[in-house]
DNA sequence: TAACTATTTGGCAATATCGCCAAATACTTT
DNA sequence: AAAGTATTTGGCGATATTGCCAAATAGTTA
């Protein structure tokens, strides 16, 4: 395994783990449709905004979703459409092992 | 928000976590390609039996592969080629924003 | 400029993840 | 049955992630 190698895993990875967060997933998917500002995100999940603002943050370090602002408000939208397409996949996982959601922010994830 | 939705996202993001290590999609890499024993994982990796098997439980558990037992050797397989298609998706977004590696398993992951 | 709104940042406590070692398990060979 | 091989499991210390609160920042309006 040479070190050329062990980069180009340790980089993808950091990408895939910016989604694997059951929040995130929610955003990337409600920004797939329209680009949103936090305040709004914020409400559709219902935790801190500070919370949204964050995981927002972790999404677009890992170039998933991009942002301008506009007055007061912040503007984001989704930057690579092509993460959708993985979801369906994922879902035929889900479906052909019927499993179901562990160790995942266990009482404290408000979504 | 509902709580169906809520389960799903989580659902969503349990089998994406499975992905989310460097580790973990190097043996999604490898076995994409064949069925591999884990004695012959472990050598590629390069970390410790446990720390592989670990792993590969991980990945079973979220019913991205499958393994069988022959004699003493456990044999793994991929169980969904559709995540390989994500992984152009990955290098789309790494490419277009130059991003590198961070925060992950920093100076203990030997991949 | 002071008050107000939207968002980000700092920090902390609670969890979760990771990798290794040692021990247990399962199967094979002698 | 005893010894040997391949793999999994238990457990622990070290790191990383998460969510909330409070405070800071940026822009707007009175």
């Amino acid at each position: 395994m040479d070190k050329k190698t062990r980069i180009r895993f340790e980089t993808r990875a950091a990408v895939i783990k910016a989604l694997a967060h059951p929040t995130r997933l929610f955003l990337v998917d409600v920004l797939s449709r329209n680009e949103k500002c936090v305040c709004e995100l914020t409400e559709m999940v219902g935790a801190d905004i500070s919370t949204v603002s964050k995981h927002l943050t972790v999404l677009r370090t890992a170039g998933l979703v991009e942002a301008d602002k506009r007055g007061l408000q912040v503007w984001y939208r989704l930057r690579t459409p092509c993460v959708m397409n993985f979801f369906d996949c994922i879902e035929s996982v889900i479906k052909s092992t019927g499993s179901s959601p562990v160790g995942c922010c266990v009482g404290r994830c408000k979504l």
